[in-house]
RNA sequence: GUCCCCAUCGUCUAGAGGCCUAGGACAUUGCCUUUUCACGGCAGUAACCGGGGUUCGACUCCCCGUGGGGACGCCA
């Protein structure tokens, strides 16, 4: 259909950590790149000096690595190009198209308060409109002289048709007094400096569409084609903002959320695929399409977005799910846990985690007892036997036969663990239920404190019967002497 | 206040005039399964904002109302 190459781009201002209502911008941007063979785009918009913090820059382009999302071509930043705007709205002001003006902050502030006050618009009186100040006249901003009637409209790809009479539309300001260029007007400037084919972004743009729209014509630039995402809510229904909502992505990441279960949960905020609701990544570059894109605001549901994660944790790769957790959750082990984190053992042990968890945080939380060598301290308070001196001492005896008879499965430490001896899942099963036929006595009754005791951990997710064939013999003997003993 | 946008279960959504007795997913309720927790399986509750048109026929098209959101900065 089109035959212009598609390069899109995400711009944020490094004013704030990556909001997760950006992540998305970024995703639907990254989505028609790829899907289009086009190019991603990364513009930081730091022209507010003053807001502006170089680390939050640095937070950003981490948290798009992390979420795979990065840009095709070198970064511009818009603070090291000011000379470039300056001069361009300087031209506009000697073709008429914009002018300078004097009144101060101070005016224009007690201006728009009359007018707020008086139940009109507020809106800049247009006082310089007309006055021809020279460049000499310092200090001065420069002001879009923005056509006094007609309309200005366009043609969103997602809503069709949205126009605005000019009279509604304020002279804004370009360039401030202090020599640096706003929003509206760098925005412009770069979108035609890197040839941007398509302005992808959130829909409290909108009212921002015309005054763009105006420079790209006084610039004698073609336009892009706009679309308009519907806006990420709270739960309140409002703008998704620190107020009513977790806003930073470096959250998420820490919560252990996957990278491709947050984009999978945003990907559904506004867009659809018929019934589908899981996605790799693939998927959603095949997939995704402008005109399957909601027009109306979407709630953000921590709920669903947690059910995404434990989908996604299923089909993730173990190994990388060991790198993650040994680069971002190593607080989370004991020394001795993070150092077998690279063992055949742990790798074994994430499949049978994977379905019973949603995120790494948990995982890790899972994984670090059972890794530990030594004997877990645990409270053994609760189990059913402290009710039942007589029944506790015959489940001990049981145990004990039990540790006996895996023992010589072992064979004297012939193998290093009870599936090396050839007892499996199926194995411990059988064994298990013999000996509470034996001593009278039911699986649960078993199972129970042997499960606190060898996985050391009060909710272990993992099947006790996957665990006994995995773990170290010399951690599982160790972990039922301490039964034992208790 | 002015301008712009929007309106299907609690939430995310399917629906492009008859396929709708309005479908799916999350959440929720009940049951089953079960070595705790969880997973899983089955079943259930739950929605087209209101009023006018257009049409043989509107969830779907048009208008009005109502409601919600966004924007009105020398912030981005």
């Amino acid at each position: 259909m089109n035959s212009l190459p598609v390069r899109v781009r995400f711009a944020p201002s490094p004013t704030g950590f990556l909001h997760i209502g950006g992540v998305r911008t970024a995703l639907f941007n990254f989505l028609y790149a790829r899907q289009h063979q086009g190019k991603f785009l990364i513009r930081i918009e730091d022209t507010d000096t003053e807001r502006s913090e170089q680390r939050f820059t640095h937070d950003i382009m981490s948290s798009l690595q992390w979420l795979g999302m990065g840009a095709d071509e070198p970064i511009l930043y818009q603070s090291k190009r000011l000379p470039v705007y300056q001069g361009i709205a300087e031209d506009l002001v000697s073709k008429g198209l914009a002018y300078r003006c004097t009144c101060t902050e101070a005016e224009v502030e007690a201006a728009r308060e009359q007018l707020i006050k008086d139940g009109k618009k507020p809106m800049y009186a247009r006082t310089c409109r007309e006055k021809n100040h020279a460049a000499g006249d310092r200090p001065y901003a420069i002001r879009a002289k923005f056509p006094l009637s007609g309309a200005t409209s366009f043609t969103d790809l997602i809503r069709g048709e949205i126009s605005f009479p000019n009279e509604d539309l304020d002279d804004f300001v370009m360039i401030r007094s202090n020599g640096v260029p706003t929003y509206n007007f760098v925005v412009v400037v770069d979108d035609v400096e890197m040839k941007i084919s398509h302005v992808i972004r959130g829909d409290d743009h909108i009212n921002n569409t015309p005054k763009q729209i105006f420079l790209y014509d006084a610039l004698r630039a073609p336009k892009p084609l706009f679309a308009h995402l519907p806006m990420i809510l709270g739960q309140d229904k409002k703008k998704l903002s620190k107020r009513n909502g977790e806003t930073s992505t470096n959250a998420y990441r820490e919560q252990g959320y996957l990278p491709e279960a947050l984009l999978n949960f945003l990907v559904r905020l506004g867009w659809s695929h018929g019934d589908q609701e899981l996605f790799t990544m693939e998927e959603m570059i095949k997939l995704f399409n402008l005109e399957s894109v909601q027009v109306s605001g979407a709630v953000f549901n921590t709920e669903k977005l947690l059910w995404i994660a434990g989908e996604h944790m299923k089909k993730a790769d173990p190994g990388r799910l060991i790198r993650i957790l040994k680069q971002d959750f190593s607080k989370a082990f004991s020394e001795v846990s993070l150092s077998s984190l690279d063992s055949g053992y742990a790798l074994s042990l994430i499949p049978h985690l994977q379905p019973k968890v949603k995120l790494l945080s948990e995982l890790a939380g899972q994984l670090d007892p059972l890794l530990d060598t030594g004997v877990r301290e645990v409270d053994s308070s609760a189990l059913k036997w402290n009710k039942d001196e007589a029944q506790k001492a015959r489940i001990k005896e049981a145990i004990a036969g039990l540790r006996t008879e895996f023992q010589s499965r072992i064979s004297g430490g012939a193998f290093e663990n009870l599936r090396a001896a050839g007892v499996d899942h199926a194995g411990i099963d059988s064994i298990l239920r013999a000996k509470c036929d034996r001593f009278g006595l039911k699986l649960g009754d078993l199972t129970q404190p042997l499960r606190l005791f060898v996985t050391g951990h009060p909710s272990a997710s993992i099947g006790l019967f996957d665990l006994l064939p995995l773990m170290p013999w010399n951690s599982v003997s160790a972990r039922m002497d301490a039964c034992l003993k208790s």
